[in-house]
DNA sequence: GGGAATAAAAAAATCGATATTATCTGCCGT
DNA sequence: ACGGCAGATAATATCGATTTTTTTATTCCC
């Protein structure tokens, strides 16, 4: 599987990733965490001082952030943060509620039982986070965050295409922009440890369409942030 | 090069596109085409030379093309061909099969009657055209490969969700890479023609499960090609 | 004053050259 | 022979400077 030779530590050790790799990998972070605002103009001037860089590194990780659906760009006129709205997130939203229905049912139909381990697993293991750094507001936990997409990656696991897995996971973090974008608002309002722990549940009893329907009303139940 | 502007009759009128879009697209179609092959490196020195242009666009192009699943970029070691393999093709057909249901089941739902005019319409116009430019081998004739594509997106064009289209879009050009790669093998053994009016009657009749079943099957006969 | 035409400034796109990194090759010692 | 190491070679990644294009500001003419 993983059998490439990444170097030590991810903590930022300079040594061996490109810079167009590391920028790419910032410039992403910067555009979901909402550091980087929506719609706004990205001027490879500005961000060459940002990311203390050349330009063709700069030019190249936007056009790699293209694929993301995170920047997009104006032949001869530049790059921008793509634009959020509501419309916009309606429709991913949508869309994403498709794709995983379709995911998730094959997942339940395909997978053994090394998946449904791996599935208790990123339930447990979310599950010994919490969401928010501090109890009296949110901040955003990042190993929270990390372990949330995690589970639900790993619910699609089994589906049999890495193409449509792939997809989902683009999604989730687009969706992710969103969340972010909306702020702290309706944070503790609700159990969601118990949400995917009943989501989790149904799969395990590979009731499908029970597990569908608990996805998806916990997709749309955090929709309503945007509203 | 030699020439800047002109060239080319595009429909914008201005004439001047930027290096990178230009190449992004001839690169595109000659992927898609098999002209560049599988797995094939792509050395940034080569393809100055085929192209004619420096090594900011030929880069960027590359980094664009990522996005479609066309090019892969190995850090630090360049860029290659996204390899066709039976195995990939599987995944990928199986992949567009599932998407397509619920894009088209989308459509057929909610699509108006501007929708059903514009489906008449594509299969009007697909129909009146030959598939091989010649009679007695098969020679693609890239209008029918336009038509044919415009067909097929337009039976998903009502779904609802543009993300969910821009995605059956791109797997139709990979799709369509694998297409020309497996060579005029089986050409004229089908009526395609005949296959497309019953998708198109089925779908102007509201019977979604019979499009779904007419359509996976008109996907499932084409692969026979890899096989 | 309105608005096209044009000059000036800013930004994007591109090129050529260099620094980095990977890959290849032949040599060495065990 | 074989694995591994050092140097040579090839290719990638990156920078700095230049050319084009877009955008903004200004002028001029009815």
């Amino acid at each position: 599987m993983a059998n490439k030779k990444e170097k030590s530590g991810d903590t930022e050790g300079n040594g061996s990733e490109s810079m167009t790799s590391r920028i790419y990998t910032r410039m992403r972070a910067d555009i979901i965490s909402g550091n980087l605002e929506p719609a706004s103009k990205l001027k490879v001037a500005e961000l060459r001082r940002r990311y203390d860089a050349g330009a063709s590194p700069i030019r190249e990780a936007l056009s790699l952030l293209t694929s993301d659906n995170l920047v997009e760009r104006l032949d001869q006129r530049g790059f921008r943060v793509v634009e959020a709205s509501t419309k916009e997130f309606e429709e991913l939203l949508r869309t994403r509620i498709w794709l995983e229905e379709t995911a998730l049912r094959k997942s339940v139909e395909n997978g053994k039982t090394a998946w449904e381990e791996q599935v208790i697993l990123a339930a447990y293991r979310l599950s010994r986070v919490p969401r928010s750094e501090a109890n009296d507001q949110f901040v955003a936990n990042s190993e929270w965050e990390n372990r949330h997409k995690h589970f639900h990656m790993t619910l699609l696991a089994a589906c049999g295409s890495s193409i449509l897995l792939k997809i989902c996971d683009q999604l989730f973090d687009q969706n992710t922009r969103y969340r972010h974008l909306s702020a702290p608002s309706a944070y503790p309002s609700r159990d969601i440890n118990a949400e995917h722990g009943t989501i989790c549940d149904a799969v395990l009893a590979r009731d499908a369409d029970q597990a569908v329907e608990l996805l998806t009303e916990h997709y749309e139940r955090t929709s309503v942030f945007l509203k």
